[in-house]
DNA sequence: ACATGTGAAATCGTTCACAGCC
DNA sequence: GGCTGTGAACGATTTCACATGT
């Protein structure tokens, strides 16, 4: 009912919001949020008016109150726990950048096909088997799930994913998945990303 | 002129029209296409309108003309030479990522704050000190670049690339770039793409 | 019959503009 | 005066639906 770009925009505001809060900021303008995120403070009062927060012309909105308000409407829970299938290079400069988030996300596990990474602790995250894959899914509650293995894989992966019960994939292997609707798929396409940068500082503005 | 949108779905086209050369087929439907990347028929036909190829009803459109329209309409040139900014964990994992990618993009120069690094060939690519950035730009064609330092970082490093005259960016670092309109940032932003998962992962279909 | 190309309608998202309040 | 909240206008994108060609 809540409009894509909407959540994407309301993620952005809670982290500039977080940071505001920690330099001693109580309140902030629309157009204050608008100049940092790059939007209009007409946009930014429409993306507010879904999470049901109201702020006053004199001080605008109180910081504290509005990060609240966005958490509560996002219904962020304080642990997302996931998994990373495909412990490359890839896989591990991922499972050092998590390393880094925390404590909203944690990878529980990592998935590798290669037998030698299995019971092995890498990044500090233990790497199981391929074949634990659906169990460990079964067994745990994961939330969501990071692919990183080649393109070919990619697509069986999912599948397996996607039979365990996950609802939710990011998908760094350059395919487009075929996933029930009911699973949420986010795209990190590196190779379309570049291509895109390359059109687009080429034509036009 | 043409829609953001758009473009993005032609190259989505363009890699799965490759890989349908490269099974042998010699002609593929609007249908097909749209099947393959998740959309519909008619919003296929409406993007190919703007490259301006016809197919036929007969057969739908060959797929090596139709590949070669869009190249043509995309402007591609077969070379974009590219740097990376931060040749970190990730950075490394990009490079290692670039070498395996086709000869449309190669990253001629890597740069690192770290004078250790500096002179080293790394990950295939060499790897200069932070000073030389902008004068390497000037000397050499870059067509874009890639920002992999960490966040606080990430502004600095865009406005010399800004001041040296590159036109696209992509960025890694989770801030919100700020640089002229006549620059193209796409944000490869981990952070947000898990909160954006772990949210419509929960949230209805 | 079935697929294309494309006006026209419908849907979705953004911006305008103004009432109400401090 | 400057800001919020929001109906209404606007603009962009998607889908419908059908004429046309084979």
């Amino acid at each position: 009912m809540v409009s894509h770009k909407t959540i994407e925009r309301l993620i952005d505001y809670r982290t500039l919001l977080k940071t505001a809060l920690d330099k001693g900021s109580p309140a902030i303008f629309s157009h204050q949020i608008a100049d940092m995120t790059g939007g209009t403070a007409a946009q930014v009062r429409r993306d507010l008016m879904t999470v049901g927060y109201s702020g006053s012309p004199k001080n605008g909105y109180e910081i504290k109150d509005l990060l609240n308000a966005i958490e509560k409407f996002m219904n962020a829970p304080d642990g997302n726990k996931m998994i990373l299938i495909g412990a490359g290079n890839l896989g591990r400069a991922i499972l050092t950048f998590f390393a880094g988030l925390s404590p909203r996300f944690t990878i529980t596990a990592a998935f590798d096909a290669d037998p030698a990474k299995s019971g092995r602790v890498i990044c500090g995250c233990p790497c199981l088997a391929r074949e634990e894959l659906e169990p460990f899914i079964r067994a745990n509650t994961v939330h969501a799930a990071v692919i990183t293995v080649p393109a070919t894989e990619a697509q069986k992966v999912a599948d397996i994913l996607v039979a365990a019960g996950v609802k939710g994939i990011v998908n760094f292997a350059p395919v487009r998945l075929r996933v029930p609707s009911k699973v949420f798929v986010e795209q990190m396409d590196m190779a379309s990303a570049l291509d895109k940068v390359a059109y687009f500082s080429r034509h036009q503005s």
